[in-house]
DNA sequence: GTTGCGCCTGCAAGCTATTGCAACAACCTC
DNA sequence: GAGGTTGTTGCAATAGCTTGCAGGCGCAAC
């Protein structure tokens, strides 16, 4: 069995583990995320499972990025496009920052937040989700 | 002349000096933020708006705000909701704190994300926008 | 292998937000 | 005040995403 094959069958176990059925649709899914090295959108996603799978529909992806995203097996984020891309979650936690002038997009480690997540923690009780922030902003290379 | 009408005139004078035009759709849709002492929708200004001037369009509304939100008069929040929400920038700039199980926000003081914005100038030369952010979670309230 | 429960999916309608284009009107100049 | 320039607006079409509902199918029990 090949890694990639191998990963998409292990986190399909994690659906089935939970109580989820395992759909030819989730598993498709979940292997295009998986697949994609960087991040996909959800009409991306659509095309490859179609291309294998004809009679999905969109709201499917949708639904199943939805339960992805609250299992932690994916993360979302909005790079401002007007669209919102994927990321498969075990490829590492990391943040962006976008420049609105230029649209450099700058990648940030985890890190960073940490300090953040834990103020917000022992300050407000709230345990922070921070795995795929985008923050706007300007590079200092574009002029003003 | 009261408070309100002057911060609004006010506000206008911003955009006639920057060689923007003061239509009456912009004077209206600015008034309408203002007025609102916390978050509104972009469907709420287009119904106070449209009750003075009934011609107006939401694709107006839109393009009004996107306009003021570059200027720095208005800050955009998503909630996840669903639908995104505007607020008059002098009002002060905080940050929400999300649970995403029994949906209380908390508000977050703007100075905590002080450190981080001072680090991503300092590290990556990045000049973040952190004026209305927000994070989803879980407050310690909720189980798991 | 068969059966049945109920989770999941496809479909269609609907929602928020964006965009191209032609017509309009704010502002400047005279 | 009249006229011209060009930034703005209204309209309609469109994109991305969500939701209600009826029927389909995964999975467990036998």
């Amino acid at each position: 069995m090949k890694g990639k094959e191998k990963r998409a069958k292990e986190a399909g176990d994690v659906l089935r583990e939970l109580g989820y059925r395992l759909t030819p649709q989730r598993m498709l899914i979940l292997a295009a995320v998986q697949a994609s090295d960087s991040h996909i959108s959800a009409e991306e996603i659509y095309s490859q499972v179609r291309a294998q799978y004809p009679h999905v529909n969109i709201s499917t992806v949708y639904r199943t990025l939805d339960l992805l995203k609250g299992l932690s097996l994916v993360t979302e984020t909005d790079l401002g496009e007007g669209r919102v891309r994927y990321h498969y979650a075990d490829k590492g936690h990391h943040h962006h920052l976008i420049c609105e002038r230029c649209g450099a997009i700058i990648d940030v480690d985890e890190n960073l937040f940490l300090p953040l997540k834990r103020t917000l923690l022992k300050d407000y009780q709230f345990n922070a989700d921070i795995r795929h922030f985008a923050i706007f902003g300007r590079c200092t290379k574009c002029p003003r």
